[in-house]
DNA sequence: CCGACCCATCGACGACGGTCGATGAGTGAT
DNA sequence: ATCACTCATCGACCGTCGTCGATGGGTCGG
């Protein structure tokens, strides 16, 4: 070995990876998908209210109609709101697997 | 009142407001935080070793150093990552307590 | 069949975010 | 004092994202 100085002391007793390359990816889609205000109480609203059609969300949230609808895409998307369509209306709940899933990752 | 048709029927009982706004935004501020993969494996190591100097990471995740202390940065101003000086190296910790803040608000 | 309504998609624009090379402040050893 | 090393900051580049007006596909009522 070529005289081992004082950097080699600093921090050789690393966990290597708690989480995989992937899985960090996949848990960053996630949350990436719930870290914004608009979305955050799209979730909140639906959540406490069970279910909710999209057709209040533009007045309550003071956004227009096609940013109301990319959102909630997002959140599909992410398996945080489930969709059905009710003839002319759509419908979302919330997927409370999906949030327990990332709950649970945080502990 | 003026002859309720159907729109009327289609959602009135909506629970105002779950979530305020200002509790909205601040949720996503941390949740944006989180919500990238570099930073999301940087959380996992740091958590699973309990500590950890900063010199090791540009390695660990192929990224450059300017890179691994902008994340590191945004970690600490979410109040994540706790952030000590020992001499030359700079020491990282989780604030296990922010973290379970984030979960308890998914619950 | 026609008009009204709900909602997703498209296109565009401005703002934000991740990345890196270069630089500089601070620390420790010689 | 000088040098080597660690790490934060700066400036720049480019891709991504949130937002909205306009458009179009579906659905219901008359």
């Amino acid at each position: 070995m070529e005289t081992p100085t004082i950097e080699t002391l600093c921090c050789t007793p690393l966990f290597d990876e708690a989480i995989g390359e992937q899985d960090a990816a996949d848990l960053a889609a996630v949350l990436k998908a719930l870290a914004d205000p608009v979305r955050i109480r799209l979730v909140s609203i639906i959540g406490a209210s069970g279910e909710a059609c999209a057709c209040d969300f533009p007045e309550m949230l003071g956004k227009s109609q096609p940013t109301v609808s990319h959102h909630l895409s997002q959140l599909v998307n992410a398996g945080i709101l489930e969709r059905e369509q009710r003839g002319k209306w759509a419908w979302f709940s919330v997927n409370q697997a999906r949030v327990d899933e990332v709950r649970a990752v945080l502990g």
